[in-house]
DNA sequence: TTACATGCAAACCCTTTGCAATCGT
DNA sequence: ACGATTGCAAAGGGTTTGCATGTAA
């Protein structure tokens, strides 16, 4: 769970964001970023389990709300978003985010990071060789782990 | 498009994989293949794609066959399915293969491929740190591409 | 006050599934 | 002939959209 300056500071940055476009300060737009900041730094959830994760905790939001608000979350760069394998997309906090990929296994589809400057590598060669400004990557490592179980598991 | 020789010898794989299976030989199975294998290399198609291209040159085949067959093939390693941002998910021939990674546009969705050995060493590392062993991965790298007018095409 | 945001449910889109008809073997 | 495979259409599941209601500014 992100300690609480980092929440602060969040909200912050998500407050200028939404006055800069003229968007509203709604409650359920930063209910959203309490909750998701709540979380493990490094956790990864779906809009369902967030939708859950808030309906149990006695807020009235709606799937669409989340929707909404994670893509502009997404948009000031306060969350990142992910589409593994599955056909869910999966959403993290970004603000203390350094850059870092991810191992999924291929049984229990735990979900683990990594950091390999070698991407950078790939990122400025293949830049110039396309002539292209890289924005953005996406690498994940299929495997199969070795933990206890791995199998019988269905952590997602 | 794929050289005859090509075409012949992922046919001939395709026969033994059928038959090590006891699966059947049905016509539609290898016009899948044939149009599949009759599209340039490098080219990446979505199921909806190869339907209408096969149905307008008179192959009468259903969407449902056409999933079942490419799972086939990329069951024995004669397709590969990507995943790219977008929802629908591309196929393209896998006989001659050298693993490859990709660029996607961020405007146009033109889709380029490169290869880098330094994944391989990124691999390597982290199939240790996990303890895993690592069976594939997806690397993808999103930029904004310099070809004239792109941003007004769709090339997807 | 008034336009934007919300909640709900319906619509969407890609993919999977169920089933009767068909066709390899 | 038998059972796998096909085509079709309906169901599924995640996401998006439309619209009446609510609400921040």
């Amino acid at each position: 769970m992100a300690d609480k300056s980092v929440l602060e500071k969040a909200k912050k940055i998500f407050e200028n964001f939404l006055a800069r476009q003229g968007s509203r300060k709604t409650p359920e737009r930063f209910s959203v970023i309490d909750e998701l900041y709540g979380l493990p730094q490094d956790e990864h959830i779906d809009v369902e389990g967030l939708f859950l994760l808030m309906r149990n905790k006695g807020y009235t939001i709606s799937r669409a709300t989340i929707y909404n608000t994670l893509d502009l979350l997404v948009e000031c760069g306060l969350a990142v978003k992910h589409q593994f394998k599955d056909k869910v997309a999966l959403y993290e906090q970004a603000l203390t985010y350094k850059h870092h990929d991810h191992h999924v296994c291929n049984q229990c589809r735990k979900i683990r990071e990594f950091s390999d400057e070698r991407i950078n590598l790939i990122k400025e060669a293949m830049g110039e060789e396309f002539q292209s400004g890289i924005t953005s990557h996406s690498l994940v490592l299929y495997g199969d782990c070795q933990i206890e179980n791995c199998e019988n598991l269905s952590l997602l």
